[in-house]
DNA sequence: CTACGAGTTCAAGCCGACTTGAGGTCAAGC
DNA sequence: GCTTGACCTCAAGTCGGCTTGAACTCGTAG
């Protein structure tokens, strides 16, 4: 297939051309050249821009995913990082299925105060918000206890 | 149980008191007083920034957010659009979940063209990323864990 | 050969969610 | 009573990922 410039590339994907000319400052993508001032690309753009966007989709920022496709526009990466990347996501999958649930619930629980109710609670845990742990609560206001004050500001990483 | 001031309150929940200051700006969360300048909070306050920090793990705005907790703390919103917020969440989970299969099929597929493997396709598909369309998913990136905590290089993503 | 329109460059702007810095104020300790 | 130091306010800065605007340059139609 012919080259493709910039313009077809962008039809093609959906991407602006604006946000192409970004990536390729950024060294994402590369022009293989130029017709006038219209840059030219080589039509495996499209699939390295459909890694880009499936990085994108993922939550990766643009220096990550560089750094997970070649030059070439090959994806490879060591194994261990791509198993990291994966397991990154698997985390944010873990907690986001508790924040619908928590959501889906709340939906329909009738406690009043939400945070009465144990399977809510749980959900506010598991997304690791926990740390507001809110005690059982009698019949009062809410008494909220035992809250570690520690402050955490190492990377550390997902709840379990 | 005794109002709680704003280190306090930051210091039990590890949320830094200039955050504090910014949310009750929005509008997030209210004092019910001072002490000389310093801000006082009921200590309902913990309840309400768990849920908080349970709504921005789950990708919301801080906008969103408040428009999920009424002023009084609950988090009361009609039914459908609490469910509607579930679905959102749904379908972020099943790209996230497609994502990770595509890494972790990439991190052992041989095929020396990812694209041309039919499961890695299958999952940029998936991903939504083979329309090229670049969902964003939440506020924080997949390695976030520190929904409240000191901020981290989280690369955000704007929300749809 | 010239005008035009669509691309190009570079710098600046935008958005969200905060953080940071300068300068102000106040309760508490001596 | 005065100092101190912790919070206060307000404005501005940061960061990522782009977009936008002004001024410019070509290839192409006429």
């Amino acid at each position: 297939m012919k080259d493709m410039d910039i313009v077809e590339v962008s039809r093609r994907t959906g991407v602006p051309a604006s946000t192409l000319r970004y990536y390729e400052e950024k060294g994402l993508i590369a022009s293989i050249g130029r017709r006038g001032l219209r840059r030219l690309f080589d039509p495996a753009i499209l699939e390295r821009l459909a890694m880009i966007a499936l990085g994108r989709a993922g939550g990766f920022a643009l220096d990550e995913i560089s750094a997970m496709l070649t030059p070439d526009g090959l994806p490879k990466m060591d194994q261990r990082r791509l198993d990291a990347k994966a397991n990154e996501l698997d985390n944010t999958i873990r907690r986001l299925t508790a924040i619908r649930e928590a959501l889906r619930h709340a939906a329909r629980c009738p406690a009043a105060r939400p945070m009465e109710c144990p399977t809510f609670r749980r959900a506010v845990r598991l997304a690791g918000a926990g740390r507001f742990e809110v005690a059982p609560i009698g019949p009062f206001k809410a008494e909220v206890v035992s809250v570690t004050g520690r402050k955490r500001k190492s990377g550390d990483v997902s709840p379990e």
